[in-house]
DNA sequence: AGGTATTTGTCAGGTAGCCTGACATAAGTC
DNA sequence: GACTTATGTCAGGCTACCTGACAAATACCT
């Protein structure tokens, strides 16, 4: 079953779902708390020192309003919590519960669980050399002229 | 600004996602009738003697009916086809309709341009590792059993 | 042959994620 | 103090995906 044929996104896309479909099944499977993949998505760039809706916004790519929801279920579900901005009184800082805390480490060890599978199928090298490629800067797409026919 | 934050599936979907944009913009620059992400996944896992809808559904890990919408679509777009089966006459075999070869084969002359420019930055070999890692066959994701606390 | 189960394509309806638009509130700016 | 900007939030709409249902064609099994 040569799921897509070779193309570049096509194989992103398809060990991208391997991860995160392995993930959900099993947060579920432990008997966590159920989660949305975009909720699992902002709940990974949220960093101890916690942001803003709008510096989550920034980071995983959607508009301010689509993150403000996915927080929202993520408060709903305990797993954060919005407190006062220190510096200012306008913006209201995320940060993780200590539920929340518990969630994430759990999921920090089911993805590092998940990339030793793989190292045993592909090799170390092979998953090292991956990471490699995959950690440069993306940017912005870049513009490209096809050939005229 | 760094968006993630070192875990690999969110690199592989920021990966994916410079890809797939960078190859919609190109598209509809060059003034091709509009699709969707969707659609340009199905196309792309449609090779020359052509498919039935349930064996792109396959292939591209939906229902049978989301990728009938899909091809609906193309199919109105005029990119695809629908004949009758040679071997049954319950099934239909989608094609593309020489409109859709063209489309097709600058589509795949785009891919090529973005992964040039990629290797420019990242140099060859390491695209060359990228593509290797990510052919592997991923298969159903595995279950794991995360570290009880 | 004939009846039953399975496969395939399709339609209808519902849900979730993401978007744009609008607005209130709180800061900075002149 | 008036104006502009930034942030959080609500409301409505679009698209991709799903489940459920069904007709038609085929395979299977006595």
């Amino acid at each position: 079953m040569h799921t897509t044929g070779r193309n570049l996104p096509g194989l992103l896309g398809e060990a991208r779902r391997w991860f995160e479909e392995a993930l959900l099944r099993a947060l579920e499977k432990s008997g966590e708390v159920p989660v949305s993949p975009p909720q699992v998505q902002l709940f990974a760039v949220l960093d101890e020192q916690g942001a803003t809706v709008s510096e989550l916004a920034q980071r995983t790519g959607v508009t301010r309003q689509t993150a403000h929801q996915a927080v929202h279920g993520l408060v709903d579900a305990g797993l954060l919590e919005q407190c006062p901005h220190p510096s200012s009184a306008r913006q209201r800082l995320i940060r993780r519960t200590r539920e929340g805390e518990r969630v994430h480490r759990r999921a920090s060890s089911i993805l590092a669980e998940l990339e030793e599978r793989l190292a045993e199928r592909i090799g170390r090298r092979s998953v090292d050399a991956l990471r490699d490629a995959l950690e440069t800067p993306w940017g912005d797409p870049p513009s490209v002229e096809p050939p005229a026919e």
